[in-house]
DNA sequence: GCAAAAGTGTTCCTTGTACACCCATGG
DNA sequence: CCATGGGTGTACAAGGAACACTTTTGC
């Protein structure tokens, strides 16, 4: 996208890494998968999955590898969007690293042992009791959970997160543990209902010891912002 | 920011360059820097100014210098944020090259010549009536006016196209040049006052030939977000 | 029959929108 | 005194927020 600068051509660049932020509700909690590492630097501690970026193949093909490789996610099946770059000068590192980080949000992520040699081991962490990180993958981290704070109310990505059939008390849940608030049950379903986004499934739910409740499915899964 | 792979250490890699997207308010209309290039790939097309980063520098200081370096502008006066990062495999060009795109707006930008041996010609553009542009430069520049359309109806960032003191036409003018849109002139004033963050100078306008206007500041430039 | 979650409407308040006339100045 | 842009208020509509009771089922 960019001049062939002759003039840089055989100088030193910094690598390109892609990491992958994979969300996903389990346990009434907002997760995120974290890998720990193998190697120095920051040797055990734990990080977000990544991987480094190959001469042929785009910034989405490597977060796409990075999903499959280091987690087992198949990135048809998940919600993914580009986060933010960074590209600080690193005090822990002599390397020099841009890192392109994606968002992803999973519906129905489960831990999985992957074999993969660079994967030491693989967990679910919420996001609010995260263990000690390498890097700045702590500040990576508070920026994805701000931006799906954010794009949840103006945007239908929750369904990213979501079966897909559902009750509209499963989604409220998820609003509520996302923006760590109650939310009025009749406003929230006069707004999703009013949305028009959804449909019910001639279905209804079985599962709990009481009254069942309808099941309702998102019409298209497209993204849409709202406003 | 990320993991020092040893397999990936004597690796050909991507490499990154940083593009800035300079807006400004000239004529009525919204405008933006381009360079012509005088290299190939795309010699003789116009494109957006950037430079390679450097092992030294951070993300931040190579836009800082492709604004320096390329365009005469000061990053201490103008609003910039990063815009997003673009790694498709290049059709035009076999150089792998990652492009982290930042966005900048001015407020007075006056085209100097600049003593670049890089920088051949350098101009403004009417978004609305670009050239013919190399790499994927066009699809950046609309993501970035789509962007810039958004962000200004729900923060304040309007100031950065906007002198130190100004008249609420001025304002006015500028929200409607962007949005391409007429707006009301009582609803826009009740809006922006009510907003508080306004405060008026005690001085007024003498330039036009009719009633002057009172001049506004905003009382703090830091970028806020409403709602 | 009782425990538990599902489902349902109305009132109030805030915010956005439509709309027209007088004011201050320069020439 | 006239042309030009500056400056002001009100009525209506739409959307968000607060709030409590009945229904359906499993046990």
């Amino acid at each position: 996208m960019r001049k062939n600068n002759t003039n840089s051509a055989n100088v030193e660049h910094p690598e390109v890494t892609v990491d992958v932020l994979i969300f996903t509700i389990s346990d009434n909690k907002l997760k995120i998968i974290l890998t720990k590492r193998g190697k120095d630097p920051f040797k055990g501690y734990w990080a977000l999955p990544g991987v480094f970026v190959n001469m042929n193949e785009s910034l989405l093909d490597a977060a796409s590898r990075a999903l499959k490789e280091k987690t087992g996610v198949e990135i048809e099946k998940v919600y993914l969007e580009q986060l933010y770059t960074f590209g600080e000068l690193s005090k822990n590192s002599k390397s020099r690293v841009v890192t392109v980080a994606y968002f992803v949000l999973s519906n129905n992520y489960k831990l999985t042992p992957i074999k993969s040699p660079s994967v030491r081991e693989l967990n679910l962490f919420s996001v609010n009791r995260l263990p000690e990180l390498a890097f700045n993958h702590k500040m990576i981290i508070k920026k994805a959970v701000d931006r799906l704070r954010s794009k949840i109310e103006y945007s239908n990505i929750v369904l990213g997160l979501l079966p897909e059939k559902f009750r509209l008390s499963d989604m409220q849940k998820t609003y509520e543990i996302i923006l760590n608030a109650k939310l009025d049950k009749r406003n929230f379903r006069k707004k999703m209902l009013g949305l028009k986004l959804l449909q019910p499934v001639g279905e209804k739910d079985l599962q709990g010891a009481h009254r069942p409740a309808m099941l309702y499915r998102f019409i298209s899964k497209k993204t849409i912002l709202f406003d």
